[in-house]
DNA sequence: ATTTTATACCTAAGTAATTTAGGTATATCT
DNA sequence: AGATATACCTAAATTACTTAGGTATAAAAT
């Protein structure tokens, strides 16, 4: 995985994109799903996740909810109303940003 | 420019990519030609690109020359043999890195 | 004539998202 | 019994960047 680092800076919005899809994840679910959606290409690791989470919460994009689950916890997150309309604006932002280095990096382009 | 920093970690890969294609530029050359390819969508500072040159220098990825013109330097700078190797790399890493993203924020529409 | 903008280079302090490297605890597999 | 999987967490270090300066020449605007 030695391009980790160009998913600098995309944790949060890929945090929200999940949780618009799946309506309720928990973060160690949250680290499964990315693994087996990428085909373990991005392994989110638990410093940075965790953080990402709290701070998204404490933002107010998301609600927390405390389920004890065979005697383990889970704390489930879910959108906000505010969250749901942050998701919006990110995933765009996200889509320009790939559509203008896709320009940038694709050899279609190179003799410009 | 609010989604500024999803472009955190891919300016070496962008130096790297426009050396490849221009075979040789300078450092404010490289700054305007990224704004004019991007369409002002992305702007890269030179508190940025400077040291990053460097680093590039430094790891033996690029060469420099150095010329005045109208009584201004220009430090031209392209790519080594090493550099154009690391270039193919990085830019199959950026390559893979678009797909993975692509997809997990729209699974629908993949480039797969 | 003077200020501003464009060209062309540079560095250093501060910021923030991460990595690294720990920690706690229960359940299951070998 | 020990390793792996599940499930949460934090804090120090790293790092790529932003911000905010600096120097200097040439051209354009006021």
């Amino acid at each position: 995985m030695s391009n980790q680092k160009l998913y600098k800076g995309s944790l949060q919005t890929i945090i929200l994109k999940l949780l618009a899809t799946h309506h309720k994840m928990y973060g160690y679910e949250i680290t499964q799903k990315v693994k087996e959606l990428t085909k373990g290409e991005l392994q989110i690791t638990e410093g940075a996740l965790y953080p990402a989470l709290h701070k998204l919460e404490a933002d107010g994009l998301l609600d927390i909810e405390v389920v004890k689950v065979e005697n383990r916890l889970r704390k489930y997150y879910k959108l906000t109303e505010i969250g749901t309309k942050e998701t919006t604006d990110k995933l765009e932002e996200m889509q320009q940003f790939l559509k203008t280095m896709q320009h940038l990096v694709n050899p279609k382009f190179s003799l410009e």
